[in-house]
DNA sequence: CTGATAGTTGAAGTCAACTTCAAGTCAAGG
DNA sequence: CCTTGACTTGAAGTTGACTTCAACTATCAG
């Protein structure tokens, strides 16, 4: 192990979790930055595995990579963020949440209804048009990342 | 309007909400059959609207087209789905639902702790590592499908 | 100094769920 | 009969978030 304060990608990778793959494209996107070696080499500074937990939970409470930038480039330069600096970007993320959790119990509650009479009728149904509003549109969309839906659900 | 009852992609796109492509796409994933006519168009009986509002409402829970596909092909050849086949299909959403709005407030919880204190810690903060399960892997995974994150959120 | 281990790049691939396109064919009201 | 709008096809494109690949190059323990 060498004794800099700073990190490799593998190191990074380990720490935080993602792929060092992922840790080259967060930097493309410019959610990352890093240092370089002589020779080439990524070298983080430890403060990036702050960074990487906020994107981790940002992407759990579903928001894209784009605003996951935008929040970031709102972080002061210069100087390292505080921890009310994160707390600022999070506080959002209630209001978020709520509005997720409502959608879903909405849903559940309508399948109660529907389970027990099989209806399913298109427009009427709450499970196929929960609040006239849900008509997934566009590619690429899934309800809840895979390990959620598999896992811990 | 003709006076056949089968229905033209058409208005069973106009009907169901779908675009006649995905209806299309569909059938060739084994969702949907079609009755041709001589020259070779698409023709709908009309119990495939109850089909597509099956397919809708699942898509809402979070199903993949793989899984409604294969919960489709427990439905019973020869005779058409009763309303207690439909109900059986649906029957195992409602603990998916339930595990998933679990996680979801799992998640607005620990970020309730998470704001006031900024801590956003890899490996220990909920919100990064809920229930240490969510390490999300894989392409193309979002949390909820953009019309629930945007317009009825 | 050397060899194993870890890192580098750009380009291309993956996945899900569709959409878009081009180039044509069908159906039916007037 | 004819025109217009709806329909047909296979192939390729889209989006987001990455991963995989090939072909090198750097680092560092011994």
């Amino acid at each position: 192990m060498r004794t800099t304060d700073l990190l490799t990608v593998g190191e990074v990778a380990h720490r935080s979790g993602f792929a060092p793959s992922a840790l080259r494209f967060y930097e493309r996107q410019g959610l990352l930055q890093a240092a370089r070696t002589a020779g080439g080499q990524r070298r983080y500074q430890r403060n990036v595995l702050r960074r990487l937990a906020f994107i981790r939970a940002a992407r759990n409470v579903g928001l894209t990579l784009d605003e996951v930038a935008a929040a970031l480039a709102t972080l002061p330069e210069g100087r390292t963020p505080t921890k009310e600096d994160w707390s600022r970007l999070s506080r959002g993320w209630r209001s978020r949440l709520d509005g997720q959790i409502a959608a879903l119990t909405k849903l559940r509650d309508g399948l109660d209804s529907c389970i027990g009479c099989g209806c399913l009728s298109l427009r009427t149904c709450s499970m196929s048009n929960p609040d006239d509003a849900v008509a997934v549109r566009g590619p690429g969309a899934a309800f809840l990342p895979a390990p959620l839906r598999t896992e811990s659900a």
